[in-house]
DNA sequence: TTTAGCACTCAGTTAAACAGAGTGCTAACA
DNA sequence: TGTTAGCACTCTGTTTAACTGAGTGCTAAA
């Protein structure tokens, strides 16, 4: 266990080496207010505090510097959480003054502030489209040849696929078709109109139309949502301005990952237990994240969904502020994005 | 004028930076084999060109690099078309082998492809979305409060919009509406839109709907369409890899630049003459842009529009097979995005 | 006109010297 | 027994000097 001194020198190391990215060394910490001891007993104490692995030497006789361990119970058991400035608390609130009607709108301007204010990069995963029900689909015929086919779902979601007409397909038959579809599949999650399709509407479809299979072909094309849902960024390059990656390669590394979303998408994904979530360094498996912290928070959404705000810094992370900040900007956001998906009330049925 | 050796001089002294970023010396030209005169001689030539601008060196006894001048002059007079691998071409081919029916999807293939050909930063901009006309309009009531407007354009293109719903307008008012609004607007392009709307519509409106001015400026706010096309970036982290972004400040700055995007719209959207113009360094008239140089390609889409393909790269770039790719990959853009626009026969009309 | 030769210049690398920040240990102190 | 002053030691980083290598410009001879 450790002792009421270990832990304040524990927390004004790792506070000293957020700030200045430099090992901290015991005299230094010495002239600090809030230690009154000689730098010699801190000497002794931090040798303790490295022994049990909660800071590190860079080399022999180097001051030291936390390490992974001693940021997470810096995370679990020292941080007080940060009072926002007014001046932060003002520009969050102007963001989110104004009603807005797109999702995607808000959800970039959630991630612009939320990079903006911290410095670092940004991630937000909106509501999970899936999850979304069919409210209309609709068909534009844009030539003899081609059309638009249009899904609307209740949260006010549009998707657009051009596809090609079947041939023998007049305008005639895709109204019709639009009829069906719309009988049928209104009210069906995103996620599920595929299955839907080939399980009802195909047999419809026989019974009306005429080359059935070639159109079904078609139609389960136009109806395969995307597997992912959009990331949204903001100040993807901030990280070029953290000491860590001076070394252009460790830069490049990151990015590369970053720009395969897949992986980071990994990464935010399963922060299934909500609230806020950090994960340090090597935590986070994989090794283009060994220098960086990622915080996540997860929020819900009116309609039993879920949404997510992450921050990805330098291990070496403002944590306090970072986690202040996602707190009130995953509430804003909540409740933004919550008066979308907000229903008549004869739709609750 | 300069005389064929000194031409041939200038052409091996660019070709060889360009591959080596290094100073060129005049012992390492001597021992080219197209080169067949001593080094002293290539000194006395060097000199001459050095004083008519074309070369510098970066310090007194450095190998000369190619002024801005420099490169100016080599790719007006002494560019060679290089001929493609079929590796590339062939990989070029395979991006627009498959019809493709989104527009979205084939530019951002195009800017991916060019970008990893050249390990450059592409940029395309693709059909100037103001022109397209209004194919159809369509309102989705979402709740008693707020619908969705969506505009579809004779290229299929889709644009919707969340609004909220004038009070006192209900489902039979907002068909009505649709029912005008298609009457008169089909047909416009979107640029006159808002112009329209407020023209003759405006009339028309009054004399249908009760509270007509609040509907309106909805309608207003809504067929506002962006007044920039959408850029669509390849490789946008690339530049890292240049040795002259070794400099991170330099790549900071140019990264900051490429991300407001208004900027970066100014460079590309000029090029009016149509085919492919080079802007080397200071030519782009841009801080940010000292040690880069632009190409731009533009090329025909049916219906007279115009689309850009672009490739930014360090001014010691390859412009020979840049160009080869710009001129091979705008042309298959070019039909590919053509097709798309074609209409059925009736229609042209 | 071309070229060989030579003096000179500059960047970059290596090595040594040195300053600064830090540690660990010991002995004295409270 | 915990705390502290003092000192030897270690390692980094910077400065300085010497040296190497690549390059130029100039001159004189071919």
């Amino acid at each position: 266990m450790l002792t009421n001194r270990q832990l304040l020198i524990l927390q004004v190391i790792i506070d000293d080496f957020i700030r200045s990215a430099q090992p901290v060394g015991s005299r230094s910490l010495s002239k600090k207010e809030e230690i009154q001891i000689s730098s010699a007993t801190i000497r002794n104490e931090m040798s303790d505090l490295e022994e049990m692995g909660f800071i590190e030497k860079t080399h022999t006789s180097s001051g030291r510097v936390p390490s992974e361990k001693g940021y997470r119970f810096y995370v679990d058991h020292l941080l007080s959480p940060q009072i926002l400035q007014q001046q932060d608390i003002s520009q969050i609130q102007s963001v989110f003054a104004e009603r807005i009607y797109e999702m995607e709108n808000i959800v970039q301007r959630s991630a612009k502030i939320l990079s903006e204010l911290t410095n670092y990069t940004s991630i937000v995963l909106g509501p999970n489209l899936q999850e979304n029900r069919v409210k209309k689909i609709q068909m534009v015929p844009l030539s003899e040849e081609s059309a638009i086919a249009i899904i609307v779902t209740d949260t006010g979601h549009v998707e657009s696929r051009r596809f090609s007409l079947p041939k023998g397909m007049n305008a005639e038959d895709l109204e019709q078709m639009v009829r069906v579809l719309n009988d049928r599949l209104v009210g069906t999650p995103l996620i599920n109109l595929h299955d839907r399709l080939h399980q009802e509407i195909a047999i419809l479809l026989r019974r009306h139309i005429a080359n059935y299979d070639s159109i079904l072909k078609v139609f389960a094309e136009i109806m395969n949502v995307p597997v992912h849902d959009k990331l949204f960024f903001g100040g993807k390059m901030n990280m070029i301005n953290q000491p860590e990656f001076s070394d252009i390669e460790k830069l490049r590394i990151l990015m590369d990952m970053i720009d395969r979303e897949e992986s980071l998408y990994k990464l935010i994904r399963p922060n299934d237990g909500g609230g806020i979530q950090v994960k340090i360094g090597k935590e986070n498996e994989n090794i283009a994240m060994e220098n960086c912290s990622l915080i996540t928070a997860t929020f819900p959404i009116a309609g039993g969904q879920k949404g997510t705000l992450a921050i990805l810094g330098p291990t070496r992370m403002e944590y306090s502020r970072v986690i202040s900040l996602l707190n009130v900007i995953s509430t804003d956001l909540s409740k933004a994005l919550s008066s979308l998906y907000e229903k008549s009330p004869d739709e609750w049925t």
